[in-house]
DNA sequence: GTAACTGCAAACGCTTTGCACTCCC
DNA sequence: GGGAGTGCAAAGCGTTTGCAGTTAC
């Protein structure tokens, strides 16, 4: 998504563009890990060094409002931030608690085999795999 | 689970076994609602007045240790804990945020088609389904 | 008897809120 | 110019922890 339709979409939706919420939206649209509100203020204060954690929460539920991202809660950790509204699996790491999308083939369709049955309107979905990542299990040994 | 078997696990794994922890497992084990500690602290000081948060907590991770329980992280409300260890899908209600399973004809085998292309060890998963249920429906209108 | 467990209260970490200041439109 | 947005600090809420007293074994 271009940076113009963002601000299309702030505008159309009746709220101000703010350089903010740009570089948050941006940032979390450009990454498919799934940041948490810290790990986007961490990166964000290098270059807007007056952001607040206050601002980044903020504007996470406003773009949840808006439809630009799902908030995934978590057991054990804070919250990740998920810019893909397609259907697809979140791969977390149980040790690092790192994320990645899996996209199986044919996903779309095993899926609408999965809920046709289903009598119900469905807002939406999550569907996670949990395992060790590489990186993990290298660790270990 | 008979109550037998759960203190069988309980003593198998090293675990003391106290009045508490036997009511709350088979609180949990009794229900396909996957209650929040909350609701189990409510339900409990009925019969166990004298019971506490912390205890339910501690049991729950204790649960969670031993493989009874899934805890399932929310983000806008608190964690709930799923008994239930066979793949299944978790009907989420957006509206009051009760949880009941639902099991598709043949989830296991699409299941293991759709995760059979990885060659990962899968530790885990939760699959969640969102859509608002015939009370909220009802109360809507 | 003693190590583990309970219950209380205090602490914790993530997230939200209230408010004065600032900026977008 | 005015209302919406920002940043700070304080509050909120679910969950965990430390500890003295209690219980399982």
């Amino acid at each position: 998504m271009e940076e113009e339709q963002i601000i299309e979409l702030f505008r159309k939706k009746g709220h101000k563009v703010t350089t903010q919420r740009l570089a948050i939206s941006e940032f979390i649209l450009s990454r498919n890990d799934h940041p948490s509100a810290d790990q986007i203020y961490d990166e964000l204060r290098k270059d807007h060094p007056t952001i607040s954690l206050a601002t980044i929460y903020k504007t996470l539920n406003l773009l949840k409002e808006i439809g630009l991202v799902q908030e995934l809660g978590f057991a054990e950790t804070a919250a990740r931030y998920d810019p893909n509204t397609n259907i697809h699996i979140n791969m977390v790491c149980t040790e690092c608690e790192e994320i990645k999308d899996y996209y199986p083939k044919d996903i779309e369709t095993l899926w609408s085999e999965l809920i046709q049955k289903l009598d119900e309107k469905i807002v939406g979905q999550r569907i996670d795999l949990y395992y060790i990542c590489e990186k993990c299990k290298g660790n270990k040994s």
